[in-house]
DNA sequence: GTCTATAGCCAGATAGAC
DNA sequence: GTCTATCTGGCTATAGAC
């Protein structure tokens, strides 16, 4: 970014790049489709990106760093667990159906090229889980939830936070419900979810 | 199969390409690298399968219908909701820890090409919910578990299962832990997640 | 900055000998 | 059935005019 004395052309190409990236990943990305897309013709891709793995990363980072703000929000404020778990899961879920092409992208790649994730590490915020594991701990201890590790508590969170979204060409085929009434169902999980993990914990 | 006098050959093909598909997917996936894992030439690849897609086909439907059967236990047996629940979390996660390419191979591919679990339907035993969806409306209405729909329970429980397989390296990062650790961590989830599903519906 | 034309490469697929 | 050699198309990337 800012490289450039036209910016706009900059954002254009990166808009068309995600989709076409989010749709096709990395290796089905073909940069005549991102032109087209664009309105502007494959030469120019080159002259802002240099080549196809810098466009992809540009788009990968800022695919992440839309992200990385939704987990902090439960990580890293000093609201109750149930509080935290109640807007985690709401506003997740809510700014997923926005973007719903988002998780399965950022999986997908990190799936692709696991030590991708380091590159970054260094270059958008990342979340850090300390503090809601110190928060979970304490709770255990004083009793007012049921024995579970920080970790698991998380990976559970995120899990069905996530994979309704990720998962969602299986999901659909398995339980025999068409694209419109799939979206009922996960506009339904904006409460369902954090009912179901309260009430795991609960005492 | 069986359409040449050679099984073992095709088999040494599959199994190959079962592992250069699942690490590469289908667009990244190199025919060459196939034949080589094969120790055979890229020439034999097309006189099996006839061309990429096929071949990737073949992997695809013997992938998924590995994990179909695995469904079907919790869809259809005759055991009670928290057996069911206890015994296909501890098996699930058992089997995928020793295929653990699987959940993401068919995630992956689906979300690329949805229509393509249409193709899939006509040739695999194809997992039912409507036995599940009984029960649960059924043990709903007695008051032995708390109100839920059958799909949203089905939902939680194979996001708790599968997510933590596909989304690894996303949580091995957040959570900074390493292979060896996040192995642990899926061990004990073996009774961590029938545990949590089971405290959520309890009354 | 923007375009057209093209270089250069690589991968899937096939021909044809054995 | 198995191989080597090769065709063909498509894709990234660049050269160079404007």
């Amino acid at each position: 970014m800012g490289k450039h004395k036209d910016n706009q052309t900059e954002e254009q190409i990166l808009t068309a790049a995600q989709h076409v990236f989010q749709t096709k990943g990395m290796d089905g990305a073909r940069m005549q489709e991102i032109a087209d897309k664009a309105s502007i013709n494959k030469a120019m891709l080159h002259y802002y990106y240099r080549n196809k793995r810098l466009l992809f990363e540009a788009v990968f980072k800022k695919a992440f760093s839309l992200l990385a703000p939704q987990l902090n929000a439960i990580l890293n404020d000093d609201s109750s667990l149930e509080e935290k778990i109640k807007n985690f899961t709401h506003d997740y879920i809510s700014f997923i159906l926005k973007h719903p092409y988002l998780p399965n992208f950022i999986i997908q790649e990190l799936n692709r090229n696991p030590k991708f994730i380091e590159k970054i590490k260094n270059n958008v915020a990342f979340p850090d889980i300390s503090k809601f594991k110190e928060q979970v701990n304490r709770e255990v201890e004083s009793g007012t939830i049921r024995p579970i590790t920080a970790e698991q508590l998380f990976i559970n969170i995120i899990s069905l936070n996530i994979f309704p979204f990720v998962g969602s060409p299986l999901i659909k085929a398995f339980t025999n419900v068409d694209d419109k009434a799939y979206k009922t169902i996960l506009e339904a999980r904006k409460k369902e979810v954090s009912d179901f993990i309260i009430n795991a914990i609960r005492i």
